[in-house]
DNA sequence: GCAGATTACGTGCAGGCTGTATGGACATCA
DNA sequence: TGATGTCCATACAGCCTGCACGTAATCTGC
């Protein structure tokens, strides 16, 4: 019984996406603070009353459509990562020109990027992440130590760091004057931090036991 | 003397430094949007007549806050660092280093790397990080280049990576349930990066431990 | 050293925004 | 069919920010 859809949960649903559909416009425009509940309810056609019944409050709907904006960039990272992706090491170059192309719309890198850390905390920021662009960084990595083109190591902070070096390159892009000379010098950079990580310093490290 | 300073400008000063004083500590302690302007002006020992008198608004209270934090934590690196800066390859492990240490304190977290992006914007934000920050970085990097440690490069490309990849190290040490623990993992692989980045190509790298 | 101008600051007010309490309409169930 | 719970609309209270206005202290020109 895949979605038992009685009328009153259909009904919760439906008012649930059209208000992450709205918040998610909005917020992405203006950022958190700059836009109110009102105006929210407004764009998704309900009243302030649905909204507080179907969240605890503003910051509850922004979570929502943070989850639905990473959710939707993750995917298509991944598509287009993975229509080029012969081995981890092209992938893990591949995704990171992938990750500057997708958030050069400035929308996310304010949702996502400026807001999303201060309203939700960095705890919350980090767990939605991490079943999204962390957990596919790490995913990566992994299968790079695996091939043995990455030499055997703990994956968790080299795939944090790596995610923090992304998000600056996003946000220094999204920022620039000259954007693609800026995402050109970026992933230049990008790629010679990843070929010094991923050199195999003499030493051909196969495997070792967990 | 040279500052003539006037009885008003020496009022002014004086009521300017007790509101960021006074903002430093509550916007740490509970953020941007956790404390009003009431609460701060009555730790300050002012009235909110003259709060805005001296500041445009809240976050321009909060821009010269975080600015004040800015100096502070980089005087603080920079002291720590050229205790022991013997070249600037080890400048930059020390840097590093030091860096994890100083943002071991949840306050400075808090205001510099959650709500300072939000509030000011990525622009202001980067730009008042040129002046301290980043500012140090790019020179170390420019350092290391002239001493032929480093592949001459853009800097200002990679200069953002570090301080990207460092602000996200910081964020993990300071809420990780074993502080200690994972303040050694991030520096572990922080140097991992950086001896990547700095092995010159073709030179055969003196052997690491495994 | 005094009158007017400027600076620094105190206070009351209006507008907006969030969260909650209350009531009604509709579906589900006995 | 009546009872009950879910979903939602609306009115209200509280807080907070920014501004207008008033006041006292200081500076300037004579």
């Amino acid at each position: 019984m895949e979605s038992t859809s009685s009328k009153h949960a259909q009904r919760s649903q439906a008012t649930r996406a059209a208000l992450v559909t709205a918040a998610r416009q909005l917020f992405a425009e203006r950022g958190y603070a700059g836009v109110g509940t009102e105006e929210i309810v407004r764009a998704a056609g309900v009243t302030r009353g649905a909204l507080y019944h179907q969240f605890r409050d503003k910051a509850d709907l922004f979570d929502a459509a943070v989850q639905a904006v990473e959710a939707e960039v993750t995917q298509r990272i991944a598509t287009q990562v993975l229509a080029t992706a012969a081995d981890p090491v092209q992938a893990l170059q591949a995704g990171a020109r992938a990750f500057l192309d997708i958030f050069a719309e400035p929308e996310l890198e304010r949702i996502l990027l400026l807001d999303a850390p201060g309203v939700l905390g960095w705890q919350r920021w980090r767990e939605i992440g991490a079943d999204h662009g962390l957990g596919v960084i790490t995913a990566t990595l992994e299968a790079a130590i695996a091939a043995g083109a990455l030499a055997s190591q703990p994956v968790r902070p080299l795939a944090h760091l790596l995610l923090g070096a992304l998000d600056e390159a996003a946000l220094m892009v999204a920022h620039a004057e000259d954007p693609e000379a800026t995402r050109a010098e970026m992933a230049a950079a990008l790629e010679r931090l990843l070929e010094g990580l991923l050199a195999p310093r003499g030493t051909e490290t196969s495997d070792s036991a967990p």
